[in-house]
DNA sequence: AATATTTTTTAGACTTATCTAAATTTGATA
DNA sequence: TATCAAATTTAGATAAGTCTAAAAAATATT
């Protein structure tokens, strides 16, 4: 069984292996954990004894197999407790993160499986995510970022790339959730800015805020 | 916030305090813990630099105000937690403990009173304890033993003493539950076993299950 | 290619919760 | 009440995860 710590570490590799090719940088598990680089050093090694990821000095860590089985599974609860605090307990999307975190690390695959009956074996998690099922698979439709969306096509909001509560409570605010369909009216060449229709109503985003909403054509 | 192990121990102090009159014995919690006396008297002395417990050598341990609420936090999460799993998650009365021990850790209040709403503010858990409110006010009516019950006079079974799952399967096997109506047919002064009616069949139980089985008369 | 900068690792120390073994106190017994 | 056994505490050690500061390696710059 692996201690709570070795599972964020794990979470984290899994993660930023996801938006990296080749290996996973030291530094950058360091600003993900919260953690001083030399301690991370020493949890790759640990790691590594453990087989749950491949390590050479000065040349950062993979997860072998059974280490992205490890880390999957702990996404599989962190997104399966998400949707139950959005759909059960009147928890908001922006309010789940923290929550999710701790629950995650709850050991007890009978617990899980049933949740995930319970909850009717949903796919996608509040912000959009995809959630292995059981056998740890998950499929991930093609999406893209709402920057590349051309003029008038139809498309629907999918997920989003920040996750923070900051932003996702700006997206409440003018209305664009999971599932909000989307229609790009005009795209301003000076600033990049877009004036789109979202829902009923039409409104003006930055480009910041379009290159961290995924949509679905 | 307190740390996982002295919300251990806070409520392993709690439980104890409730079946013995004055303060709580080092070795008892020891015990209870699964730890050496000597590690129990090392957090006795940090519970009592954070004035959760009065502490005097040699003189054992009894809760402060704050310590009493720190710990009925804990009870009630454990015992929600219990309820959610029974009456939605296909748990049986045997299996929850284990899991709600996990579960009675996590820090969210707004979880914890969210899960109270959802499950429609229960008074009692699986096995018949009364949970706390929000207020960390519970209400236990008065329970006897089956022991005492005197002959065919009618009651109804509130809870159990031993919460072990041997004792919990047998009283399934048994069609024995929190509600089951029994009535004392007849005690044998051999050796103080009970003929009873439980519901719709009549059984024989011996004294040892008979004063681990509460009823409300 | 040589040097400078950044990244990573090593070495040694700290904290928390635990342990063992020895010392002390309590309270039970003769 | 003197002694003995049991319970409790103290002292010192261990393990896990972390830190700081210094050393080593990799990468970038001139």
């Amino acid at each position: 069984m692996q201690t709570l710590s070795t599972e964020d570490y794990l979470k984290a590799i899994y993660h930023a292996s996801q938006s990296t090719s080749g290996t996973v940088a030291t530094t950058s598990i360091a600003n993900k954990i919260g953690a001083k680089p030399s301690s991370v050093t020493d949890m790759f090694k640990k790691l590594s004894e453990q087989r749950l990821v491949k390590y050479e000095k000065y040349q950062g860590v993979s997860l072998t197999n059974e280490g992205v089985k490890t880390a999957l599974r702990i996404v599989r609860k962190h997104r399966l407790w998400e949707s139950f605090l959005v759909s059960h307990l009147n928890f908001n999307w922006d309010e789940v993160h923290q929550v999710a975190e701790q629950l995650e690390h709850i050991q007890s695959e009978k617990l899980t499986n049933e949740l995930e009956r319970f909850l009717d074996y949903p796919t996608h998690d509040p912000h959009g995510d995809p959630i292995p099922n059981r056998a740890l698979f998950m499929k991930s439709y093609k999406k893209i970022l709402l920057t590349e969306l051309p003029l008038n096509k139809e498309a629907v909001c999918v997920g989003v790339k920040d996750n923070s509560s900051d932003f996702l409570r700006y997206l409440d605010r003018r209305q664009i959730g999971i599932g909000t369909p989307i229609l790009v009216l005009h795209r301003e060449d000076f600033d990049q800015s877009l004036h789109i229709q979202a829902g009923n109503s039409t409104l003006m985003i930055t480009q910041k805020t379009a290159e961290n909403i995924y949509i679905k054509p």
